[in-house]
DNA sequence: TTGTACGCGTTATCAG
DNA sequence: CTGATAACGCGTACAA
């Protein structure tokens, strides 16, 4: 008998229709007070036949928390977007929260615009993601009503909460990898220096081949894109310059990719002759480069998972701020070769020794 | 003097502050009625002051509309998805409505949880998307209060309005591409045939191919997997077969990019001995595919837009159901060589002759 | 020109 | 056990 062409079905009408008042629909539906059960299998029945649906409106309204949050993406949607949105979403779904999408373009305006219109809809919170881990302008000028966490990118201000990557962590576990499978000669191909993401990772890299006293000369670190091409052009003058490399750690797995190619199209057998690590674990990409490349994982997803609980923690009074790295993982496939020696290359403590 | 530490600064307040009642403030606010300019100013300047926020809540209760959608995202948030979320987000956010995220990871159960909670948010309209183009049942057993619109996937209802990529006119402008660059030899390596897109690609391609008299036997079809290595081993059987090929029109970019590293590999010249076209236009993919891909774009983002307004149009009364169709285009880089006739692929009638 | 009161849909409180 | 009513924050007729 459900009508369906409206959902405009009130509480009013379920009373109507079953012979009560609203009050008592009210508590039959939410099982509060105390009913006879036979007038809550009455009301049930009404609210079914009517098709009602409570106003999550008029609910939020009265109890002054809407249970939904703004998902702004200032710096528009970029392949990272995917797991994060997804985790994050996953997270307060669960929960029963909304999700308000906001994609600001990487404009100030249009991010000013958007933070505006989520306090006037009333959100409980609001989650700002970006596509790189380099700190960036509060999207506040002043105290926000809401508590806001920033997820796969910084706030420059320390009294907000931001989660990050730990990419200098990823840079060890690659590098304590490597040494593990015997190579002694690592070179370090990765993307613009200007990215902290760049910088993070080679560090990590330093401090492991430091504590076990491997050379690095900077000769052997190249940056330059993120792209294919400049992985080809690297590996090429990798080959020319140092041709004892033994292993290449990349900073992306684009990179990595480019590299690839450039030394199988020079005969040199991967992993045999150098070993392969890449960055991002980027599954179409990982898989499909020739060997599969073993690559650190961000675990993007659990961050977006991460971000959400902050902030329901945030939401529910908890005081958070500062930056919180989560590990990454290491993922091998076949590009890093067999191993040589105990692999160490998953314990996190920086001073494990070799 | 802003406070700012909560939005939570409601009518009253303003008008206590201003020494006026709510009503005078609310038509200050709104630019309704006639009030004094002195007046007015001094609503604006105790409400800048106090940083009050009309609650949308409020509002929506009170209209009977509440300026949200709901973006259901059927099938998981695949690559398809950024362009499409982008293009929904940019039409809808325009027009100053706010869309509610809801991944339902392909799980129907999950998928009626989030039609009914973003119902109980009396949202005035839904958009689902999908990642394939085949018909899908719909959200709904009976009618719903809103209108829906099925975005890159089709309802399998009639009366439901879905908009579509045009696949069988994105195999024709490939077609039509390769033969205006002189090539007649063609062959065809695509993905699962049980894809509808990929029937329907084969189809317009050899529409075109028909009318201009030039044949495609069967066994220069491959139909395999969306992966590169499927690419590469179809390139190599097309080798052995039909090494007269001088055209290769690939179901996808990654295909294609698979296809292109085996012709390399082999010593075959693209685009000088095989001309080249993908599909997709991945332009990460396409641009790093040596040489760059000459690839049909589906204008993703562009479906995403009409989609948004065809809402709109539903919201405001019209009565929409059907399947529509948007062209692709192509978008030509080097893989697909020089023009030796003059290239009509742009022309998007059918029965344009060669 | 400005103030008052009602209604939007729901829950909670208190009276019956 | 159940019903009436206030309250949430706002816009808007209508009254002053």
């Amino acid at each position: 008998m459900a009508d369906g062409s409206m959902s405009r079905v009130t509480i009013f009408e379920v009373a109507d229709l079953a012979g009560v008042s609203v009050g008592t629909v009210s508590k039959a539906l939410n099982g509060r007070g105390q009913l006879r059960a036979e007038t809550v299998e009455r009301v049930r029945a009404a609210a079914r036949d009517l098709g009602f649906e409570p106003s999550e409106l008029a609910k939020s309204l009265l109890r002054g928390r809407t249970f939904t949050v703004g998902l702004l993406t200032s710096d528009s949607f970029g392949r990272f977007s995917i797991p994060l949105t997804s985790g994050i979403e996953d997270a307060l779904g669960a929960g029963q929260i909304s999700v308000f999408l906001c994609d600001a373009r990487g404009d100030r305006v249009r991010e000013q615009h958007y933070v505006r219109s989520l306090l006037s809809r009333r959100v409980d919170g609001i989650i700002v993601t970006g596509r790189r881990t380099d700190p960036r302008a509060p999207i506040n000028d002043e105290r926000l009503p809401v508590p806001v966490v920033y997820a796969y990118c910084q706030s420059s201000s320390p009294d907000d909460l931001s989660l990050l990557p730990d990419d200098y962590q990823g840079g060890q576990l690659a590098a304590r990898h490597l040494l593990a499978r015997g190579r002694r000669r690592l070179a370090h191909v990765t993307g613009p220096v200007r990215f902290a993401a760049v910088r993070e990772r080679e560090q990590g890299l330093r401090s492991v081949l430091d504590t076990a006293g491997v050379e690095l000369p900077a000769s052997r670190i190249l940056a330059g894109e993120w792209t294919e091409a400049w992985g080809r052009e690297a590996a090429g003058a990798l080959l020319s310059q140092n041709p004892d490399v033994d292993a290449i750690f990349c900073g992306s797995d684009i990179i990595a990719r480019g590299v690839a190619d450039e030394l199988r199209e020079a005969g040199i057998r991967v992993p045999e002759d150098v070993a392969l690590v890449g960055f991002d674990n980027w599954e179409i990409m990982a898989a499909a480069t020739r060997p599969p490349l073993t690559s650190i994982d961000m675990n993007i997803e659990g961050l977006g998972k991460t971000a959400a609980h902050r902030l329901l923690a945030m939401i529910r009074g908890d005081a958070l701020s500062g930056v919180e790295r989560m590990p990454c993982r290491l993922v091998v496939r076949d590009s890093s070769g067999v191993s040589t020696l105990r692999d160490l290359s998953t314990e996190h403590d920086p001073s494990a020794s070799l």
